[in-house]
DNA sequence: GTATTATTGAAAACGATTTTCAATAATTAA
DNA sequence: TTAATTATTGAAAATCGTTTTCAATAATAC
């Protein structure tokens, strides 16, 4: 927490924002669930300790998050933007059950230098990937 | 474009639908584009073909065409969804330009094995499966 | 030809996202 | 500390792609 929090002040100081406490708020709140979240389930969550900040606040904030790199965006495809922990938590992808809706992480660096190295080969320089693997997990098979 | 209508008629009988003049033109309209579009964009180009063919049908004639595996449905992350031919099209992956919004169309099978076999070993049962790597094109460095 | 039932297309509903705007609060300058 | 400035908040409304509704129409079966 500490150290997001950090990060989240310098980026509010460099962009000329103000710290208030709905966002560091908001901030903690996003940490301290490990699910993938939609804006609509992280304000449900923030309402249950913060009674009055608004889905719009916490809608902005998410955007905030975003932007300073604390946060990084998941689409399973369902219409809804995820949102999961950025900071201090490796890139991976995910397998996606299409029965229970299971996200599994998984990462796998062969894999990794195989697509940098494939897109490299076709003259693009890639910055960020995206692996949705869709399936059935242990569970339901 | 025979062999496409075949699939779909097939498709259609299998049903119980009914073949209309609408569902042949908005094929044949799909089939003539090699670009990825929207259900609006579609809807455009078949109108300057045919008039009275409202928006509507175009949405559900892709929901056929996806089914019935002429149609594969691409998701750039901004929103919108994209349809790409599929039947006889092979599996790809995309590269996505952040700049020029350019889709060049990759497939590497080393990748597909080692996805498909680290799926596999986390008990997995992958179907499908979507990595898009984003970045900048040729012409956007 | 008639009956049955899917299709069409305009309009409305839907749901997630984004914007608006007046009141409020954080920051800066005096 | 106070005043001035300007970002933030949150409710409500707007937006936008998608999906459903429904009455009229058209395709198929008998």
């Amino acid at each position: 927490m500490h150290k997001e929090i950090e990060i989240l002040d310098a980026f509010i100081r460099s962009k000329g924002l103000r710290r208030t406490p709905q966002r560091k708020k908001i901030l903690s709140v996003f940490l301290s669930t490990e699910k993938h979240v939609s804006t609509q389930e992280l304000h449900r969550l923030v309402r249950k300790k913060f009674r009055n900040i608004g889905y719009t606040t916490v809608y902005r904030t998410i955007r905030i998050l975003l932007q300073s790199g604390l946060c990084r965006e998941i689409d399973i495809g369902d219409g809804t933007s995820r949102y999961e922990h950025h900071y201090n938590h490796r890139h991976h992808d995910h397998l996606i059950c299409i029965k229970c809706n299971r996200l599994i992480e998984v990462m796998d660096p062969r894999i990794e230098r195989m697509q940098e190295k494939m897109a490299k080969e076709r003259g693009f320089r890639p910055t960020a990937h995206r692996l949705e693997i869709f399936g059935l997990c242990r569970e339901c098979i």
